[in-house]
DNA sequence: GCATGCATCTATGTATACATCATGAGGCTA
DNA sequence: TAGCCTCATGATGTATACATAGATGCATGC
C-alpha cells in the first residue's frame, strides 16, 4: 500500500522489500552489507571461490556479484589477480558528497517555486526525520535514515537518473556514512538539528539557505574519521 | 604523451587506446557500438547464445557483457525470459540531458573564479570544435565530437565520480547524440555555432550567460527526432 | 650473499553441461 | 467452440571442468 519504507532507501540494493532475482544478487547484496558495515575492512581481499564458498554456491554467481560489487565501487578487480575492498579515499568522500549536494540542491531548486511540492517534501523529510530520531540509540540504523534523509531530497524529483546515480553511489555514500556515525557518537543530535534545519529551508522555499547549510553539514559530519589519502 | 584524444571521449567504453581486457569486455563494446548506432533497434531481443555465436565464445562472457550493457542502460534483461534493446524515451532524454546540463553548468560556476582555469577549459573546448568542424559531413563522427565537446565540460574538473557517472550514461547519450544528428541533416552548423557560444561563455567565466544557452542548445538540438513516450 | 631463472601454485577467464522456469502449441473436455 | 491442461521448446541460471596468466618460493650460478 503506502511505500514510506522503500522509497527513503532509495538506492541500495538491500533492505528492499524486493527479494533478490538470483543467487549472484543475494551474493552481491550480502557482501556489499558487511563491506559497508566495516565487517570486510577496506584492503581486505576477496576471491570468488571464496565468497562462493562462504554462501555453498559455485563460483558462477560469485563472478557476478563480485562484477556488481565493482559497478557500486566497493570492490576493485584486478584482471587475473583478483579484487579487493577498496578504501574510501578523501578524495572520493569529497566527490561523493559534493555530487550528492549538487543533487540536492538542484531538487530544492526545482521545487522552490511551488509550494505544494515543498511542502510534500518538507513532510517527508520530517517523516525521515522522526524516525531518524527514535534511531539516536542504534548507529547503524541511525547511519541509514541519515541516508534517507539525503536520498529524499534527491531522489523527490523522481527522476530515474538520479535514481540510477544513487543505484551506483549509494552504497558507498552509506559507507561513508556509517564512518561518520561511528565516529560521531556523541554528536548525533547534532546531526538530526542540522538536518531539522535543511528541512525547514526546504519549506521556506529558501535555495541560498538550503546551500549556505548542506556544506557546513558535509563538512561537520565527515571531518571525525581518518580516511586514505 | 598528450591524451587529447582519449579525453573528451571520457565516459565511452570503446573507443579507448586501452584494449578489451577480456572477451567479455570486447562483446559489450561491439555490442554495445551497435546500439548506439542505431544497427541494432530499439526493442531488438538479444540472446546470450546469439551474441557469443556471433564472436564465436561460449555463452560465459556473453552473459557478462549482458550485464555490462544492462549497467549502461542499453539493454534490459528480464529474469529467466531475456534481453531487449532498450527503448529511447521522451522521459529518459529529458532527464539524462539535465542531468548532464546540471554536470557541466556546475562545472562552468566552479572554474568561473578561476581565469586561468576558464582559460584552459576554453582552449580545450575550441580543439574539439575544430574537430567537430571538420566532420561536418560525417554524421557519425560528428555526433562523437559534439558529445566529445559535453564531456570535456562534465569533465575538466577531474572528478572520478563525474566521471563514473559519464561510464554509466555517456553510451545513451551518445545514441541520443547520433539520433539528433541524423534527424538534423542541414542544420549540423547550427550545433557548431551553439557550441562556439558556450565556449565563449566559458572563457568569459559568465555563468548566467552559460546557463542561458544551454537549455535551448538541448532542446533545439533534440527536438526533430521521435522516441517513445 | 645476491640476482636470476624455473617450477609450482593460486586465482581468474572461458567453455561446456545440467537445472529451472517462462512460453506457446496442441489436444482434450465440457 | 471456449477454456484448460499437458507437454515440448527455448532461454536463462547455475555448476563444473579446463585454460591461462600472475605470484611465490626455491634452487642454481655468479
Amino acid at each position: 500500500m503506502h511505500q514510506e519504507d522503500t522509497g527513503p532507501l532509495i538506492g541500495l540494493p538491500w533492505s528492499g522489500e524486493e527479494r533478490p532475482r538470483s543467487i549472484a544478487d543475494r551474493l552481491a547484496r550480502a557482501v556489499a552489507q558487511r563491506i559497508v558495515r566495516g565487517e570486510l575492512e577496506a584492503g581486505a581481499l576477496l576471491t570468488e571461490a571464496e565468497v562462493a564458498a562462504a554462501h555453498g554456491v559455485s563460483r558462477t554467481p560469485a563472478r557476478e556479484a563480485m562484477l556488481q560489487l565493482e559497478g557500486w565501487g566497493l570492490v576493485s578487480i584486478a584482471p587475473k589477480k583478483g579484487a579487493s575492498v577498496t578504501v574510501p579515499t578523501a578524495r572520493e568522500r569529497r566527490e561523493l558528497l559534493d555530487l550528492r549536494s549538487m543533487l540536492e540542491t538542484h531538487e530544492v531548486r526545482r521545487v522552490a517555486d511551488d509550494a505544494a511540492a515543498r511542502a510534500a517534501l518538507a513532510c517527508r523529510l520530517r517523516e525521515v526525520l522522526a524516525r531518524q530520531r527514535e534511531e539516536l540509540g542504534d548507529p547503524a540504523a541511525f547511519a541509514m535514515q541519515d541516508y534517507a534523509f539525503h536520498a529524499a531530497i534527491m531522489h523527490h524529483g523522481g527522476s530515474r537518473a538520479v535514481e540510477e546515480i544513487a543505484g551506483v553511489f549509494g552504497p558507498r555514500l552509506v559507507r561513508l556514512t556509517n564512518l561518520a556515525v561511528a565516529s560521531s557518537a556523541g554528536r548525533l543530535q547534532t546531526f538530526v538539528d542540522e538536518h531539522a534545519a535543511l528541512a525547514e529551508a526546504v519549506e521556506a522555499g529558501d535555495v541560498v539557505r538550503f546551500e549556505a547549510l548542506i556544506d557546513p553539514h558535509m563538512a561537520s559530519g565527515h571531518r571525525g574519521y581518518e580516511v586514505a589519502q
